[in-house]
DNA sequence: TTATTTGCAAACCTTTTGCAAGTGA
DNA sequence: TCACTTGCAAAAGGTTTGCAAATAA
């Protein structure tokens, strides 16, 4: 999907609301879209106020970031417990996620067989199922073939700074 | 398994690292084993507080959880974003959650052809799987069958007191 | 005795919120 | 114009930590 569809739909959604798309929403919206990875509402506000332009406020890329989630634009998980960082749905399918505890990279993946016996599962214990997710906590395959000093970024596991 | 074996094995594994089986985390491994239903830092220094015997801290609660929890006999698990939530590991066998949106009540569940599906994904994308965790969430068989006023005890998706 | 623990309060981190000033349609 | 937004700073909520006093072995 083209950006340009992207911005014209959170629009819509928007005025449907009675919302405005202001300045700060669109450099959100934007830098958000630009990304093909996961992140955290801290990272998004980083990159901002590391590149051109006025300053957001961290306040408002929070409160932007919950809107794009409502509307449907972006999803929220927990890869490290008490931040929760976002991805993007709009044209994409849904998947599980695997996660690297060495070096924090997030990987996705799909398996329809795992989705029935979800649907089964709670059709056994009388529940009705509205969303799920599925971590799975490993090493990578770039982590397993260097086995030392693969903490790159900040790994999911030794993180603490 | 016996509590009685419990104590002995957490004291044994305390000894093994040169710690010690204090008072306060007897009271705490004590109550955190004579409860059947996943609970928090806050909730298990809140039942402690309210039952009879000296003080324990918060900070105390906090940190022999942490024990607990690296000793294997508890296991921590996000129910609610930003809160860890305990259970005991010790003489149980792995499942999976469901969370209730509406009441906040967690089921258990276990599908082993779900656990083979896991580790044929991470197979075909070159990971060696450590563990994982899958949240089921929707609406418990007992809200379904009343669907208003069912926000009991502090709903998962509605708690805000 | 002495290393380990505890309690307390302060610190931390992420996220939310109240409010006065700013802004888009 | 005027409802909706923003930035700021303070508040919240869960968890961690520094430190002096207390305690188990």
């Amino acid at each position: 999907m083209k950006h340009a569809e992207i911005v014209q739909r959170f629009e819509a959604w928007l005025k449907a609301k009675s919302l405005k798309l202001t300045r700060p929403r669109r450099r959100i919206l934007d830098r958000a879209f630009a990304t093909h990875e996961h992140f955290s509402a801290e990272e998004l506000h980083a990159w901002l106020s590391a590149e051109d332009g006025a300053k957001v406020s961290r306040a408002t890329v929070y409160r932007t970031l919950s809107l794009l989630s409502e509307a449907g634009f972006l999803q929220g998980l927990d890869a490290e417990r008490g931040v929760l960082v976002y991805e993007h749905v709009l044209g994409h399918h849904h998947h599980d996620h695997m996660l690297c505890m060495s070096c924090g990279r997030i990987e996705e993946f799909h398996d329809e067989r795992i989705e029935e016996l979800q649907l089964e599962a709670c059709r056994k214990k009388g529940w009705r199922l509205v969303s799920h997710d599925l971590r799975l906590r490993g090493l990578c395959r770039r982590c397993l073939a260097r086995p030392k000093s693969n903490t790159a970024k900040g790994g999911l596991a030794v993180k603490k700074n």
